[in-house]
DNA sequence: CCCTGATTCGC
DNA sequence: GCGAATCAGG
């Protein structure tokens, strides 16, 4: 898998919005973290984090890298590496998602009858780990299908969801209630 | 051990 | 330019 301006695109976009490097390897696909990492550098965005810079590593690992058994070491395919690596449970944004079923009374008014009735716009359909603090983390579809997604829409600062599953999940909440 | 990014260097 | 191997660390 080669580095189209496609790719590259996404790359730069997780990566600014602070995915790790094996999180947007697996969002790719077909590259190990360490092609990631090394594409990073290479488009010298590696900064990102602006915050303190730690300690430059001291330089030189100078490693004693195999002197020439390379043509008889096999060593794993790109396809084992993708396959041996743990997908990650979750990330900062879907431990959100887990976990939004607070107060779920304040989050909008009750404008419709039921849930039924309300009206969603077009989600983005994001995949788990491209969400982030702003973005809709509403789950559609079956977790176990592979066409699961999230929302994806804006969901404004501090608020899990977007101003309609803001509103689903108010009128689901008042329905269950009401059944109750 | 799990993970993270950083670096080197054969290809 | 690419990325596995490796390092250094949380």
């Amino acid at each position: 898998m080669s580095w189209t301006d496609e790719r590259v695109e996404l790359l730069k976009k997780l990566w600014a919005d602070g995915l790790s490097a094996s999180q947007i390897a697996n969002q790719l696909g077909g590259v190990s973290r360490n092609a990631v990492i090394g594409k990073v550098h290479r488009l010298k965005l590696s900064s990102r984090g602006r915050a303190s810079q730690k300690q430059a590593r001291p330089k030189k690992p100078s490693a004693p890298r195999q002197p020439t058994v390379r043509s008889a070491a096999p060593r794993a395919s790109v396809s084992n590496v993708v396959a041996s690596q743990s997908m990650p449970r979750t990330n900062s944004a879907g431990a959100t998602a887990l976990k939004a079923d607070y107060a779920i009374d304040e989050v909008a008014e009750p404008i419709y009858q039921s849930a039924a009735e309300v009206v969603v716009p077009m989600s983005r359909r994001l995949s788990l780990l491209e969400l982030n603090e702003r973005t809709c983390k509403w789950p559609i579809g079956d977790p176990l299908h592979e066409d699961f997604h999230f929302c994806g829409n804006d969901s404004g600062e501090g608020t899990p969801y977007c101003k309609g599953h803001a509103q689903v999940a108010y009128q689901q909440n008042v329905d269950r209630k009401r059944s109750r």
